[in-house]
DNA sequence: ATTGCGGAGTGGTATGACCACTATCGCTCA
DNA sequence: TGAGCGATAGTGGTCATACCACTCCGCAAT
């Protein structure tokens, strides 16, 4: 447990002067209050990824208010991925990788994204990725673009695997380019477009191509050509937008044109299985 | 198979999907079923923006839960933006712009995202938005902009509406892009940075001159120049960056109560060890 | 016809009680 | 003495219920 102030059960001299941490609130709707106060906690510096919180009711005492709305607060701060319940354990701050929340996936669907919106916007965030790891990418991480380039290689005939690793590698790309801001909001679009390529990429016809393109674009990094890495991870995204987009048409089964009908339908065409993916 | 009988928003006995809508929950976290729900009944196009759903009352019955858990997933959706519950009213789908989540403003501050990234990640996003802008825009859009130019020349004297008027120009060049996702994104950065920029803005030096740089990338974009437009927009926001980083660096000198900025925390960075034993 | 009031329905919050899970500590047993 | 194990307290997860505050809309008094 770490001494976030609001005193520890248990400890009650230990800088508990902080207790006041925990303001009583004032107006305002109750639970908004509480994803306020842990805000201002988090960039204040006193709560940090992996450190435990109190419990629901220490926190409900704390703040004075019930622990419902305690709860409620924290659901939502979980739900972001800035931190994480563990039944029976405690509430932690997320230490991992900021959570892919399936914020724009759900936006996505509400106001009908469309398809090529989607792969427009990862084209914009990755190209930049690219230019920016090809200036800034450590041994380290080459070593894991290239190990992410290999095992795409090695799973060219199972193309669910193929799946996993071809994220891996954009991940790592995202990694090296040293602005974490950029590779979250990439991970975000990525997870909105997950659920469609999984259920294309049985039939992709270009997955050795692909694996040729990766290759290609963690050679320019390691180069520190950010020109020749951004233009091939164009060229690469474009294939992929191709792929999907031919796909997809050899798919439907209906009519549906325009923008939003593709994606809306696309995503619920089928069961799907949610999978963790990424394991970064 | 239970039917939920969507009210939609203005038609009393519009399609009453009165079919298998809602269908019991089974395993996993009761919760988060509820949002997963949800989520694919926006998917599928059942609800839309500006539909209104069902009593929370009527939702907990329908899907064999209890209200407060209905509750607690309602409200994380509302979090995200998604959806908006109106006290007395009823729940609606939420139709505007997506809501600016604080998800990055938390994940900055949880995370440690640097200023310096966080502009760069606003480049990334707002030079494409205005080479898109400037392939794109309609007339209505180019209207929308030349407004906001003009309003941001009026507010010269005035630094707190100026910076009103500057997020609306930006807004603009978004909307006109055509690309609602990485405009989303765009206002998430902007979001994040919003706290920040509040504090420097008084003593901004350089309004007139960011103002006719709008001028100019409006113009680029007005003659459908998009490398111009882009290559302005560039110059702006880097402008803007370095006077941000100016300020702040001037500010040092004292303590401005109140909030201080989200960054602080980052700022510190591993000053503050961990004196209790961590969770880790 | 206009106005005002109140009831019905809705979301917002609080209380209290269980349940399920986890970690821990002390106990039993080898 | 040591190791395994079971009771236990603490945690998050869920629920039922009640009450409050707000909004809307219709009915009645003007």
């Amino acid at each position: 447990m770490i001494n976030i102030g609001l005193a520890m059960r248990n400890a009650p001299n230990a800088k508990s002067v902080s207790t006041k941490m925990f303001k009583r609130l004032g107006e305002g709707v109750t639970t908004d209050q509480v994803v306020k106060q842990i805000r201002e906690l988090i960039e204040s510096g006193e709560l940090r990824p992996g450190d435990r919180l109190p419990s629901e009711r220490t926190l409900a005492d704390r703040l004075g208010i019930s622990r419902p709305s305690v709860r409620t607060g924290l659901r939502i701060l979980s739900a972001m991925g800035v931190l994480q319940s563990r039944h029976g354990s405690g509430t932690f701050m997320s230490s991992g990788p900021p959570a892919e929340s399936q914020l724009l996936r759900l936006l996505a669907a509400l106001h009908g994204f469309s398809a090529d919106a989607m792969f427009e916007a990862r084209r914009i965030l990755e190209v930049s990725l690219a230019g920016l790891a090809a200036e800034r990418a450590t041994d380290e991480h080459l070593a894991m673009m290239a190990e992410a380039v290999a095992d795409t290689y090695a799973s060219l005939d199972d193309p669910k695997s193929y799946l996993v690793y071809d994220m891996q590698f954009h991940r790592a790309v995202a990694v090296a380019s040293g602005n974490p801001i950029v590779a979250t909001l990439m991970d975000m679009v990525t997870a909105a477009l997950y659920e469609m390529k999984v259920q294309t990429i049985e039939h992709a016809t270009h997955l050795e191509e692909s694996a040729a393109m990766h290759r290609k674009i963690y050679q320019a990094i390691r180069a520190r050509k950010a020109d020749a890495a951004m233009t091939a991870m164009t060229a690469h995204l474009e294939l992929a937008q191709r792929d999907f987009a031919s796909e997809e048409a050899a798919e439907k089964d209906g009519s549906h044109g325009g923008k939003n009908g593709g994606f809306r339908a696309r995503v619920n065409g089928r069961k799907r299985k949610r999978s963790s993916k990424g394991a970064s």
